[in-house]
DNA sequence: ATGAAAGCGCTAACAA
DNA sequence: TTGTTAGCGCTTTCAT
């Protein structure tokens, strides 16, 4: 009657609601799980929740799973260990439906879960066709980075790279060759080099290339935290960005714009990616023998006052 | 047997490890959930995720929850209506035993909350004695900016505080007063402004003052993005920071110091208030008559390079 | 020290 | 269209 069953006698109806409201009752969802072996609950796993990409996915995983009916468990897992134990927790225990994955190191735990885990992975690509996933197109993303770069004349363009262990990271890079090399331009390994996303790393890589004098005119940092560490080693070296050299991000971090020189950057929708990734999700949770996607999501040049003509 | 009871049989014991490892048996933690009427199972609602103030206490309260057997939902609740309605869905369905509440606008909620509703407040102060709190010490903090700032010579200080509906707001705004008074310095209404916590507002309040030729020499700004705001403001205007003006912050987001300048500001330890709030949380949910604390955590003043001093 | 049985609050299948 | 019943997988109490 609660569950909005269609053929119920009008009166009966009446009467119920009239109990209902009279004795305040409410369902007990856990009573309600048990009896229909459904808990109506996804879980979310990322390395942690502070870092603005991972918590805007998060987020947009949680409003689409609540405006379907869901409650999303979150946990952060910084390193494989404590992901795998995650992992078995949540499923042995039968808590979560569903998992969203959003997580770098991906392989070894795909591997470690078990074939009828419903899981859709967020920027990492499950190499197998057990699950689906949400990723931005980093590949078309790297290369919209590095066309802008060369656009505006460059052509010793340095690349920092997020750790290679992860897609995303290996994508970008692979659309920033791609483009080099679509552009005539001779590769240069000196010009790459791999940071780890900090800020910091941006600022010792670039500080490095700069004791090595390597020539470059411009720098395509693969997130905006290490472009800024990018800027502050330019500038502690005397260079001027853009004038001497032009910096691209990646991200469109909150307040990308009001640091100086405002970022240029490359946009990406993670709170629609977290939507997407929950919207699967429930889809395959709810489909006895669901369909895997895997759903690219584009991405978006951002300009900025980090990147200019280059003035050789 | 499984639940580590102590009177067993030895020789019972291992068969009945045997069988768990033949079987591969895991216990449905919903099953007993609903028979013993515990869902060791937490809930934080804030208003959005990806705040990194929010971000950091529920990474914090999620570490602790799970260090103790429990797992965190999270939810974002913008506004007062979708609070109300969130906070429904949970109780009356029973799983979430307890709630961290990262709300500022709290008041309303709380008369909302029935009694024997576990909650813990984080960053609000509930005026009831029914709830338990944690919270940063702002009357202090506001008082050691301003003392910051005082010390360095300034005298006239302006002042943009959040939402003045928020009791980290007014708390702040009240350090700040009682400083002012205790160095002999007149308080001057045009210096005070709010803000909503945006770089926006910051930058706009800052604007506004200074094309109505208020005179200061020293911006106190609530948080760090209303400072970054400032300072963006200022430097448009052809002001340096500090040597024109010294702008100093308060929260110590992520990349404050590799904004140019370099933010002074005010760290607050968010995760750590996390963790104390579910602890709290845990307490009293194991209790049958919990008692109600308030925790206060103190904060630190980091001096960087956006405040100097003042140079007529 | 162990086994048996009732019941947590619901849903679903069936009988009326 | 409505009422009845079994059972979801566990914990807990009571007998053994």
């Amino acid at each position: 009657v609660i569950n909005g069953f269609e053929r119920v006698n009008p009166e009966t109806r009446q009467r119920v609601e009239a109990a209902i409201a009279e004795l305040g009752y409410q369902p007990n969802a856990i009573a309600r799980s048990m009896a229909q072996g459904r808990t109506h609950t996804l879980a979310c796993l990322a390395p942690n929740l502070t870092d603005f990409t991972f918590a805007s996915i998060i987020e947009g995983a949680e409003n689409e799973a609540r405006q379907h009916g869901y409650f999303l468990l979150t946990a952060s897992a910084p390193d494989q260990e404590s992901f795998v134990l995650l992992v078995d927790q949540l499923l042995a225990s039968r808590r979560a439906e569903g998992l969203v994955l959003i997580t770098p190191f991906l392989d070894s735990y795909h591997t470690h879960l078990p074939r009828y885990v419903r899981a859709v992975y967020v920027s990492a690509d499950p190499h197998l066709d057990g699950a689906s996933s949400v990723m931005l197109d980093d590949l078309n993303a790297g290369a919209m980075a590095t066309r802008h770069l060369i656009d505006l004349g460059h052509r010793e363009i340095a690349q920092i790279t997020g750790p290679l262990v992860e897609d995303c990271a290996r994508n970008r890079l692979l659309g920033y060759q791609t483009t080099l090399q679509a552009a005539n331009i001779q590769p240069n390994s000196q010009l790459i080099a791999q940071g780890d996303w900090s800020a910091t790393s941006g600022y010792r890589i670039v500080s490095k290339m700069l004791a090595e004098k390597v020539r470059f005119s411009a720098i395509f940092a693969q997130n905006d935290r290490m472009a800024i560490g990018a800027i502050h080693a330019l500038r502690q070296a005397g260079k001027h960005v853009p004038q001497d050299v032009s910096v691209i991000g990646f991200d469109d971090m909150p307040l990308a714009s009001y640091f100086d020189p405002a970022i240029t950057t490359i946009q990406q929708d993670t709170f629609r990616m977290g939507r997407e990734a929950a919207r699967l999700l429930i889809d395959a949770v709810e489909q006895p023998e669901p369909a895997f996607h895997k759903v690219l999501i584009g991405a978006e040049l951002i300009v900025r006052q980090s990147t200019g003509r280059f003035s050789g």
